[in-house]
DNA sequence: CTCAAAATGAGTTGCGTACCTCAAAACACC
DNA sequence: GGTGTTTTGAGGTACGCAACTCATTTTGAG
């Protein structure tokens, strides 16, 4: 009736006995350290694995002494998504300082590739771990991998770097994202026919490219009654956002969708309210801020397609801590979910 | 430019400098034990806030020694929500176990009030934390309540008892979930008017309950073009839930949304499929299955509400561990979120 | 066989806390 | 002033591992 999940209990030493070698050896080959002839790593760690033994971490860590470092590099600038992901690591501190653990933010200008990769190079050997909301860039992905090469712990945040060695990346399928946002818009719209438009910051962002790239997979596959428009580029500011949707509504009378692919929401929003079109359009974007918040609430938006920053930057953390530590990653626990949020499920 | 979270490094000891006082008296006041003059407890706690001073978490758990043990009582039986909550558990045996921490499944009827408080009791003493899926009834909430007054931390999982003193409830807002539920069914339906089934395991669960008041908030609300049928109730199986639907669809030919409550999904979809309406009946349910998830893929399902299963397995060893050590709760992250999972958003 | 290099053993120290004992000091009460 | 009780100090041990030193043994090359 009762199944135990956990059984052992054993120590290094119990570990060096079964397998016939000192506790030094057991320590050298734990750490991969040099100095151990291949068959007596082998005896090891086929001790280590018969008795599936898992070095103590509260013990581990505290024998190390020293502190971890990591940092996050993030956008300079206001940008609501970043700051809740700042406000969620202050929310963690006590968290963090409990394990000794320092979280430093430093802010960059993530969209000039060599600004970036400078940054990066400048914090080489003084973190433990790093994660980077990084531009896909040869020069970018150069710098992080050096950073890989010097022992430091990389993870992509938000906007991944394929191409790299990174050791994780911490964000959604953006290609999934946006045929979710594309069954939403077609699902929405139900069985009126007439025309879609979508709002970006830049196709030459990739995760607004890829978003875009599933939306309109959807839209031509699932919802053939509906005519996509050519994408407008906002670049996410909200004036300049609203003006080229205005300009948009004037041309088509027969919108019945709206697609904003990145921020510049309040622009969007604007621009829908002004030619009266609020109710009618069915409009899907991104992000639950307070804005968009208030907008699911008023019935203006109807869904917002969300990465959730909070678990971001935990997951971040957490990825991060258990690279340095050498543990497992539990992938299941560190995939960011696509969040569907209606104004009925709103957190 | 570089902004750090995390200031602290200190030591019992610098506490104990710091107040004046002892080691041994700081260790007295941080575990509440007895012999220590009310000022004195004073100017110990002062000294700790002044230097937010948080105990080494590693250190503390190397030196109690003692494993910590926590149980999981779950429903006996076949159900594949609480089959993949013990396969999540079972993920993360080595996360637990490199925390020495075990975690044991307790098999019991949770739907007889008697034989769980019977079960609850019967584990008093034995662990430092329960998560348990309980029925709302005084006789569970006595035996919640005994084992919380003999130290025991214990958190509700899925299913609350919120009047009893619980320290903590793992699972979601079920009439949130009705809700969504709802908002779903009435904007997939579109235009189209007619009626809406409802199927449910019994409307004596609470959870089921909810779900059901919450769905019809909305419908009356924002869709009264469309009418709810009467509640059919199918104990959450399958050949019960496909009869009681085949007949319903006898009787209604103008069904345009269907909602199933629990589980029974087998049945449910197969009663839509053999009355040929599975394409055009919007149907919205709970829970990503293998089922779920086929029955999604092939367009028979619209949407599935989702409490993650894994999250919340996770989330509820945290949280007894956090209960355990004394630490707080990151009630941001422990939070479980009403999932909207729709075909192309399938994790 | 010789010698240097490589591999291994044995041991120590320290991390920060929990938990325990024993003695000393402070206090309350009559 | 003496008694008993409460409060406090001082100190030790243990937890499991990391990281290090130094001595010893084994190995391989010449």
């Amino acid at each position: 009736m009762a199944e135990t999940l956990t059984p052992t209990a054993l120590t290094l030493k119990d570990i060096a006995r079964e397998a016939g070698v000192s506790l030094a050896t057991v320590d050298r080959v734990l750490h991969n350290r040099t100095g151990v002839r291949p068959d007596t790593v082998r005896r090891v760690k086929e001790a280590i694995e018969r008795n599936s033994f898992q070095p103590h971490v509260a013990a581990a860590e505290l024998a190390r002494g020293r502190a971890r470092r990591f940092a996050f590099v993030m956008p300079s600038g206001p940008n609501p998504f970043m700051q809740q992901i700042e406000d969620y690591l202050g929310e963690m501190s006590g968290w963090l300082s409990a394990r000794r653990l320092s979280v430093e933010m430093v802010a960059t200008d993530v969209f000039d590739p060599s600004v970036l990769a400078a940054s990066l190079e400048a914090l080489s050997g003084d973190y433990d771990g790093i994660a980077v909301v990084a531009l896909d860039h040869p020069g970018v992905r150069a710098a992080i991998n050096d950073l890989v090469d010097a022992g430091t712990k990389v993870v992509t945040l938000v906007s991944d770097v394929p191409s790299s060695r990174r050791h994780h990346y911490v964000g959604i399928d953006n290609i999934a994202a946006g045929r979710t946002a594309g069954a939403l818009v077609g699902r929405l719209v139900g069985q009126r026919s007439g025309k879609v438009a979508i709002v970006a910051g830049s196709q030459g962002l990739r995760d607004h490219a890829e978003r875009i790239f599933g939306f309109n997979q959807v839209m031509t596959t699932e919802f053939p009654d509906l005519s996509v428009l050519p994408v407008l580029e906002g670049r996410d500011e909200d004036d300049r956002s609203e003006q080229l949707l205005a300009r948009l509504f004037g041309q088509h009378a027969d919108i019945v969708g709206l697609y904003n692919v990145g921020a510049g929401t309040q622009g969007v929003a604007k621009a829908l309210s002004e030619a009266g079109r609020d109710k009618q359009v069915v409009f899907v974007g991104h992000d639950v801020t307070a804005l968009t918040r208030r907008l699911l609430l008023q019935g203006v938006m109807d869904a917002a397609i969300s990465q959730n920053p909070g678990h971001e930057a935990r997951a971040a953390v957490r990825v991060l801590l258990a690279l340095a530590r050498g543990e497992p990653i539990l992938h299941e626990q560190e995939k960011i979910r696509i969040d569907i949020v209606m104004r009925d499920n709103l957190p």
